[in-house]
DNA sequence: TGAACCCGCCTGTCTATACAGGCTGGGCGT
DNA sequence: ACGCCCAGCCTGTATAGACAGGCGGGTTCA
């Protein structure tokens, strides 16, 4: 744990002792911000992993040679971004990755049907190499034509099917996907575990199903279904394209917030 | 400006001089935390409005007799929230009115049709008060059979119906709701502007309208529509409850988030 | 009259120091 | 052997002082 960071070295950024002060104008990265930025890359690269122990302010300030109210500011800002999470008398942890906050709890719809107390199981009908279509490639920033891995699955709650999942991935960004064995683990979590995103978005449709769709789901001709279009992102690069159909019937999609301060759990 | 505020008196948390330090165990709210809030209550009371002047830091730190750095964090915490603006060499200043972040943005929507270039109109329906319903009584937390405001009125875009909304209102947070005239206002602007909620609620359905309510959209029969309920709260009480439907085919409804940092204007 | 310049205000950042209080593990007493 | 207590580590908060740099208005100079 004492290991020297490889990027940011005691001081490294001004030779002046003393009152640094105010970044000296021409690299203007303010100190609390470098050592941000050296702790969130450290977790996002994997070299910090949840629930990993971060090194103390005091032994922050040794390494980096900055005062401790500096490194101090670093870190909460740690804690506001749900980063890090730390207990006074104890110490400083990497926090657990919850996806985020907002829309984002519906990425793990098994946990959410098992917190009902509910049997969840989830069918793999497709999984393959397909040619990218024109929208696809679009939106996974890669050429027409391209090849991109598509699977598809259906998400039972008490064997009554809740969602069909049409999903489009990236090979640059998850190579792996493919090979992967995907019964007793969902796409989702392949993802989120291989491929930590940092950017999403979430698009909301009310659709009439396909009949296809509408025997999958194992809804009534007709009815309605809500439609989740997810996209995420790391690093600017498109990792998957996601389209979820809900039976309107069966499913409905909430979000709670409080102005001064976080979003609730809900 | 130099007006004392009436709750929050200079060091009236603790006697002590000089180190006060963390705070003295019975009265446990932190200096930063106690300005935050002194601060946050005068914008949301209306003492201070959008755009006023902030007091300077040497101001807060004369008037409060606390230390720079510690005013400093309050205004740093309160730019984090998106309360106020604060620029170098010039001053702080209350932030615009942005309604939050995240999927407020829809509460917007006459703003987000002009900023498409397109005509925005509202046609107001129905405008009453009605015996609350069991559900209605439940939502606002009012009794069952208790007189509510209820309200009904379609948007359009370029003299397309794109929103049926059917709003309940809470009578005590807004007793002036029914006197409004909402040919050059929209209720939602009403209430925004007179109760400032602190805390709202999204769940998002599709569903199929009634025939009522497919005349009204112009929908053609079967075709399914985006029904989006809001409740909104202010201070824990029930402001409103509004229930918002779309055709599907007309509209849709997204959002963007980037890990680190605030959501994408999008 | 107009333009350049400077001074003072204000925010942004950093430092060194200090006290309070939560937590844990090891030593000591019973 | 068991339990209590305390020392030491760690975070949370607060302070006074300092430098850098953006910005605006007034003064001065051409």
């Amino acid at each position: 744990m004492t290991r020297r960071a490889p990027s940011m070295t005691p001081r490294s950024r001004t030779g002046a002792r003393g009152h640094a002060a105010a970044t000296s104008s021409a690299n203007a990265v303010a100190l609390f911000q470098q050592v941000k930025d050296h702790i969130a890359r450290k977790i996002q690269d994997g070299t910090l992993r949840a629930g990993d122990r971060l090194p103390s302010e005091h032994a922050l300030v040794a390494q980096f040679g900055i005062s401790r109210m500096t490194v101090n500011r670093a870190l909460r800002e740690l804690v506001d971004q749900g980063r890090i999470v730390r207990t006074a008398g104890v110490g400083s942890f990497v926090a657990e990755t919850k996806p985020q906050s907002t829309l984002l709890h519906i990425v793990n719809l098994a946990s959410e049907i098992r917190a009902r107390g509910h049997d969840y199981r989830c069918e793999m009908l497709v999984i393959e190499r397909v040619a990218a279509t024109l929208e696809i490639a679009a939106a996974l920033d890669v050429r027409t034509g391209e090849s991109v891995y598509h699977s598809v699955c259906v998400h039972l709650e008490n064997d009554v099917p809740i969602q069909l999942e049409d999903r489009y991935v990236n090979p640059r960004i998850a190579p792996d996907f493919i090979r992967q064995d995907f019964t007793h683990q969902q796409p989702s979590e392949f993802l989120v575990r291989t491929v930590p995103f940092d950017e999403i978005e979430h698009v909301v449709d009310a659709v009439l199903p396909t009949p296809d769709q509408a025997v999958r789901l194992h809804m009534e001709p007709g009815q309605p279904g809500l439609l989740l279009t997810r996209r995420t992102w790391t690093g600017g690069t498109p990792v998957t394209l996601v389209r979820c159909l809900h039976p309107a019937s069966r499913y409905h999609l909430g979000s709670r917030y409080r102005a001064s301060g976080n979003p609730v759990s809900t």
